[in-house]
DNA sequence: TCCGTATCAGAATCTTTATTCCAATTTGCT
DNA sequence: AGCAAATTGGAATAAAGATTCTGATACGGA
């Protein structure tokens, strides 16, 4: 019965993200918003309700097409160490070699809108979580049960850590693009995961062999 | 000549940060900073010129009242590491004891409106930087120099470490405060600072002791 | 005393905002 | 063919936005 829609929903859902994204919601006006999303006021107000609620469906979007997609991608690679390591080399080359300077749209909410507003609030924490827990925990219990990681590493406080190293990485990558600074902090992600070598376990980078090593 | 003013300009230029602090630039409207500052209209236009410039004042005064004074403080202090530290434990207090939730002026900005305004960008990028070399480097440094952190730590490399793990924590600190998560962050700090300890160089929590420490 | 400036209190302005409404048109389904 | 729903393009609305303007009043110094 109903006409069917002449755009592809989820295309223009992409396009409102990528301005919510780089502008943030308040600064993005619904003038802004159609113009890049090239339909209709009507058709905007008919397929998604209102600007906050085009909003959440853009953040909802954002959080499972680019953020647990990318990491659904990485948990299946082979070594777990480098699943992580690779997060953060990519994040880097990422922002160096391309330029992407629009940080991340959910650590941008966290701090714009989730403080005030529930339904935001919900979709960022449970981003967080899952980014800590089912990526983070979950390489790095993977990586010590097989030898890849050493023991003395404690899944739940360094998949803490390295979350928390993540979002200051990609906070500073918007103020401060520098090559030197955030090689920095991914070489910091390194010697939190020190690998198991019996060989010659005092190699790490900068306080990073465990003491357990010894003997 | 002119009459003089009958605010003090430094007791409502603090109650407008709070404002921005809050809720940021553009969710901040110009009847909330009237509310808010208990001046007048015109008042305001005359002692500001405008929101945009209020807003840089308020920042500037942040940078230098609430952040620049309080790393004088703590450089200070007796012990550079136990400077370094207390900053971190002293954040997350503010959240778990005191429900400090509005994180940093600072970083929300760097968020916000770094990203498209040149002024704003300079300020929160000094900002930035101060932290990392006047605060961080130098303590390290200092720390190094009089035997209380290990010399196997690189002053440059780890202060930008810290810098990021601060900022991550206090980003994550608006979405997610609780103790567990925050703690683990403060922690990890600790780890990345190995105090020489030649008597019982293998106490330290979670992969911390350097390896130049054996034998 | 009087000039210059800052106050107060509020009206006026002009722009932008999000949202609704209109009328005409197109398309898919029964 | 004809109903139902989605389109187009734009006008209309109603609120909120920042900024300017108007007087009247208060005060400090020459």
């Amino acid at each position: 019965m109903p006409r069917k829609k002449e755009f592809d929903v989820d295309v223009v859902l992409d396009k409102a993200m990528r301005a919510f994204w780089q502008r943030g919601y308040e600064a993005t006006s619904l003038n802004d918003l159609l113009d890049c999303m090239q339909i209709q006021r009507a058709s905007l107000y008919n397929a998604f309700g209102d600007k906050h609620s085009l909003f959440l469906e853009t953040l909802r979007r954002y959080d499972v097409v680019c953020r647990r997609a990318e990491i659904a991608r990485r948990v299946r690679l082979p070594s777990s160490r480098q699943a992580i390591l690779g997060l953060f080399r990519d994040a880097v080359t990422a922002v160096v070699e391309h330029g992407a300077r629009n940080g991340c749209f959910l650590i941008n909410t966290a701090l714009e809108l989730a403080p005030h507003d529930p339904k935001v609030a919900k979709v960022v924490r449970e981003a967080f979580t899952h980014m800590e827990q089912k990526f983070f925990r979950k390489m790095i219990e993977k990586g010590r049960a097989n030898g890849e990681i050493d023991k003395s590493v404690i899944p739940s406080t360094t998949a803490r850590a390295l979350l928390s190293l993540l979002i200051g990485l990609v906070v500073l990558s918007r103020s401060r693009p520098e090559k030197l600074l955030l090689q920095s902090i991914a070489k910091q992600a390194e010697a939190l995961l020190p690998p198991v070598d019996k060989a010659a376990p005092a190699l790490a980078v900068s306080g990073a062999a465990s003491p357990l090593f010894i003997q």
